[in-house]
DNA sequence: AAGGCAGAAAGTGTATGCAATTGCCTTTCA
DNA sequence: TGAAAGGCAATTGCATACACTTTCTGCCTT
């Protein structure tokens, strides 16, 4: 294979693996306990087992797959206590994100918070899940940037993408987007008025919701590995 | 090479040069900004410079070495900014931790942390800097476990182990034991009242004057990569 | 003399091969 | 018939080889 890298896009093909491996775990194609084979995953992506093997590692220092010496890895799988940890943390993270985010946001980043929070109340009305869905992303990810600190932004980051397999089916539950809305509108309204204290607690609150939410898809459900039989989707 | 490992103790090859290299990144004997050769580090470890670019790779992902793609890996170099930012995270994590610590320790864990506490008052008496030093770390490590929240531990122990660098000179300064000491008896003294608020705000108050005395250290000093010349002391 | 370009050297990125460990299956003995 | 031991297949771990990118050096041009 000395040809270009076909349909993976530019940069360095260890970082594309990450970025793909790591997409399947998180968008939950690539279920937890589900064994990641490094010649497969060499075929499937058309390159050699070096980078799956560089990308499986970071991987394992992200903690989104765990590695046995000797024995492959699989797809990390987390205790209900560990997740009931994550969670919790993912709440205080995002409490001090608000916090942070009423105290140090600039003008243009509060009108810019208030007008997308008003604009997606147009979504709630229509009960369009997939679109609120992305606009929620942006809006978390919008108090993460507003908090003016890269390393909480690097921290709240990461517990996020961890606990992403566990959050997606949050928003089957009825009532889910207006619930959420309303959260968001607390926070959003705690920042605007500059009051750190509210929008720490209320960040913190919609958080426990949406865990609570989560919590009973965590344990019960743990497949075999049915599904790696059938390589995923072309990237 | 057929033969064993030699001086490197059991486990993975890469997981001893994470540890190998890492130890040396937080210890200061790899200072920022100096280049990490592949060829080098794998010929002083005596392996193949496969292991050497895992390590790096998860070394990366930890954030302790910086890589650029087809130019090399450096020592992770923070600047003020982001340095800043690491240590009001670390006050926001370990007053959380605090805070838990006040609400979950079990009865024998504030037990524990009140005698360690009490004994270490000796060291401070007697100037033992390098004691108190080692003591203070443990200190540490039992907050964060005594908050019984492995991810919110995961978290602190990452910050902490990447501040490392920056953290060493503080005990220089004059009066420091006595007062890291009042800090502690502080956080102390909350947690076994078991008001998780005022041991927040204790913890959260003593790790920004760790910050504001290492603030100092920060920039300034970036040696160019003269020490490499000499490769580091046998393990 | 200064700037830029060409070629070589150094170093990283990826592929492949070989050794070693693991897990499973078969065989054998109680 | 069950269990334990040994061998075999499969997979991981590490080493080496090759390809490509970057950079340094020296020469040529202006």
């Amino acid at each position: 294979m000395s040809g270009k890298r076909s349909l993976i896009r530019s940069g360095t093909t260890v970082d594309q693996m990450v970025r793909a491996i790591g997409d399947r775990i998180v968008t939950g194609v690539l279920v937890p306990g589900e064994k990641l084979d490094e010649v497969s995953l060499a075929a499937r992506f058309e390159v050699s087992r070096t980078p799956v093997r560089e990308a499986l590692g970071q991987l394992s220092a992200m903690g989104l797959v765990e590695r046995r010496p000797n024995r492959g890895a699989i797809v990390a799988v987390v205790t209900q206590e560990h997740l009931t940890s994550m969670f919790e943390s993912m709440a205080e993270l995002e409490g001090i994100c608000a916090r942070f985010c009423a105290e140090r946001m600039s003008g243009s980043e509060r009108r810019a918070l208030e007008t997308e929070h008003q604009a997606s109340a147009r979504l709630v009305r229509l009960g369009a899940e997939e679109d609120y869905e992305y606009f929620n992303t942006e809006f978390h990810s919008r108090l993460y940037r507003g908090a003016h600190s890269t390393h909480i932004q690097e921290l709240t980051a990461m517990t996020r993408s961890r606990l992403a397999p566990f959050r997606r089916a949050q928003f089957r539950l009825a009532g889910r987007l207006a619930k959420s809305w309303q959260e968001h509108d607390a926070i959003v309204t705690a920042i605007l008025r500059g009051d750190g204290t509210a929008a720490g607690t209320a960040a913190k609150n919609h958080v426990s919701i949406v865990s609570e939410a989560s919590a009973v898809f965590a344990v019960g459900e743990r497949p075999k590995a049915a599904s790696l039989a059938m390589p995923f989707t072309a990237s």
